[in-house]
DNA sequence: GATCCGATGCAATAGATTTGCATGAATATT
DNA sequence: AATATTCATGCAAATCTATTGCATCGGATC
């Protein structure tokens, strides 16, 4: 089954997930990769959902209207994980899925999974505070990234039974 | 590659994920699960191992010492997390790994993941705290769990390079 | 023009998990 | 006792996701 994109409005929801602000040639110019008409269309679709996407929803979503291949968007999404520029997620199904890396225009945030509807969302920023002091002081080794993932039920299917 | 188990010694490890005061038998019959030797086998190496565990490593594990099928393995640990008594760790890679789910004698704790050398580690209940008082006020769906993974490079890295 | 290189396509492969179907043991029903 | 039901398990095949090997092609370089 295909997690629904983004099916629960909530006024907790990060509206920075879409981004109108990125120019994805420049940031691609920045880490020295060309900027390829694929590798645009994979940030442009990424960086306008506003929910994290797998890689056979990048596909499919580019194929609608530029021809691609399924093997390029995955060289294109591990290029742009490892260049910082997207981030892979990891929802708890099979497939990963890929957002905006932080940067000026994103911060970090936690993603919300329901366990009955499989909808994801991404979370504000502001909503769920980690406090990492305690970890930076006696960790022992070094700290990159810190990823918050909230299961639960979401809205939809605490009313009304939800999809499926 | 597989996750080397539990390679980095440090004092915020949870000690508790062991677990010798478990008594596996009865926490199936609570489950209303007949308490089998393959689900008793697999409740074991899941609560005797000090870090979180893949479903083949799992079954390689009994099967050193027991014969089992491997689609078996799969089938009780499917049963077992829907029942509680075990947890599903999403850890990056595209396996998935298991836990025992907090009860009595398992606290809740967050992961750390070694982006060099893959290695995993509990990391103890009290290291991170995560404060979820604006989550729990504003979020209009229900929360069941929040998974914290903590990425970075751990010490084994950091000094002597890693392994491979 | 010859050569090199990076991006892409296509086919095959790999790895993890799931599904379909059969069996056999234990329990319940007639 | 014979029959039916249930459930755990095994085995083979299928499915889903991701990766790898090899060919091509266009642009940059020599
Ligand atoms: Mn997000
Ligand atoms: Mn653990
Ligand atoms: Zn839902
Ligand atoms: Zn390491």
């Amino acid at each position: 089954m295909a997690a629904g994109p983004c099916t629960v409005a909530n006024n907790l929801y990060c509206d920075q997930a879409m981004c109108e602000q990125c120019n994805y040639a420049r940031l691609l110019k920045n880490a020295d990769l060309e900027a390829t008409a694929n590798r645009l269309h994979v940030m442009e679709v990424v960086g306008g959902n506003n929910c994290p996407l797998t890689a056979a929803e990048i596909f499919h979503t580019i194929s609608r209207t530029q021809p691609i291949n399924q093997v390029t968007v995955y060289r294109i999404l591990e290029l742009l994980v490892e260049q910082n520029l997207l981030e892979r997620i990891t929802i708890g199904g099979r497939a990963a899925h890929y957002g905006m890396a932080p940067n000026e225009h994103h911060a970090p945030h936690p993603h919300f999974i329901c366990t009955r509807c499989a909808a994801i969302d991404c979370l504000s920023p502001e909503c769920l505070s980690v406090d990492m002091e305690n970890l930076r002081k006696t960790f022992s080794g070094e700290v990159e990234r810190v990823e918050v993932r909230v299961e639960g039920i979401c809205r939809n299917c605490l009313k009304g039974g939800g999809k499926k």
